[in-house]
DNA sequence: AGAAACCTCCCTATAAAAGGGGAGGAATAA
DNA sequence: TTATTCCTCCCCTTTTATAGGGAGGTTTCT
């Protein structure tokens, strides 16, 4: 009889998780060993000496401690523990920086269902797995080419659009206007419109509309 | 013996289907009638005319078409849905959004298994559905000021736009502003504000960027 | 320690858009 | 003829966007 591979699962959605639980139950040689819903309980969890994992699967966007933050705590802890990375980012440079620190594996939200047995398996024996589609920005990466967002690379852009930025242009494709953008991100109105200028100025545009129409073309919306 | 419910489930990440098929399953009344996994997938299930669903679960943030875009083409072409939204985000403007377009639930992904059965079972009859931390964020929103719940505009374009008007949104998508459309159409820049204002109601348009996004989408440039 | 990038927020100011109304003329269809 | 639609232009007010500047804060890397 082969060993049991134990599992922890992190991720702020329970229903996520749910669903993780129940593809992995198809699987008869992996067992849950427990789940968190944040990033404080994964490193309390990992607290406490009797409880172990063979892999933990975890997401980057939590709340109190992002994936960021654990990984850098298992590091500053020396903790070993094989981390595949269940993200809906597919960014070069979010890839590139988990691995970094330390992570054995990355898929995405996207194709989860279709890798998460072979990525537990694979990384439970201390090898790499990424999914498909995040081996594509790899290899592209790898190549030196430019990872484009979508799938039509901007002619005109030298600077690429931050986090934030990109937050302010889709919601201005949603027709919303910078006080309305300032609530829903909870942030003053002079951001959104520092976040507009430099918008505009970025991508060349000379209005709202501008903005609205490099977003489409790029595939952002 | 009792009518079942179909359900059609909406949601980028094939993970968190399974993991609400998998909540679902625990109850007998309800079946799931298919999935989709982006926007256009939705709306080009809803084409086939064989395919029915009694409750549409749909996530917002999707890629090809958003879940904003999917409401929006459901009015536009007469398409009666109950719809739950199942979201991540929990802001009032966003949910505020979500019910003028006529969804008849909305619950977060953060406690949507408690949630997800019951909120099927009433949108199923017709009756609004909103989880608990939905609720509050309504609730406190009353206190200043009315929420549209109830009327969902059915926000469809029964006017067709005039020659003129095509003309001034096709240059409206090329960035240009009012008096610099006057110069070009030789005409009063109060003419191009007059079609601007047409266009607005028209198109159900809150601003230049919704006009831009509805003359993409529609291959009118 | 310094540089660089990013995020946040403020000031002043002008330009433009949005929202409401009205109105005359031309072409067209009932 | 009358009614309708469209195009044209004007009035008004309020709200938003644009444009330039600065500035303090964090994080990260060197």
């Amino acid at each position: 009889m082969k060993k049991k591979i134990y599992v922890h699962i992190a991720d702020d959605h329970k229903i996520l998780i749910e669903g993780i639980i129940a593809v992995i139950n198809t699987d008869k040689d992996i067992e849950i060993s427990g789940y968190s819903l944040t990033g404080k309980e994964v490193v309390d969890w990992y607290g406490e000496k009797r409880n172990k994992a063979d892999v933990l699967i975890l997401d980057i966007t939590m709340p109190l401690l992002d994936g960021f933050e654990v990984l850098q705590h298992f590091n500053k802890n020396g903790i070993k523990q094989n981390v595949i990375i269940l993200s809906s980012y597919d960014d070069i440079k979010i890839v590139q920086e988990m691995l970094s620190l330390g992570c054995k594996g990355y898929i995405t939200k996207n194709n989860a269902g279709e890798h998460i047995i072979d990525a537990i398996k694979a990384v439970a024996i201390g090898e790499q797995y990424f999914s498909s589609d995040i081996q594509n920005i790899l290899l592209k990466s790898f190549a030196g080419q430019q990872v484009p967002i979508g799938d039509s690379p901007s002619k005109f852009m030298t600077d690429t659009l931050t986090e934030r930025e990109l937050d302010v242009l889709r919601l201005i494709t949603k027709q919303f206007n910078s006080p309305e953008i300032a609530d829903i991100l909870s942030l003053g109105i002079s951001t959104i419109e520092t976040h507009r200028k430099n918008l505009l100025r970025k991508l060349k545009a000379k209005n709202s509309v501008g903005l609205a129409m490099y977003a489409v073309k790029n595939n952002i919306v």
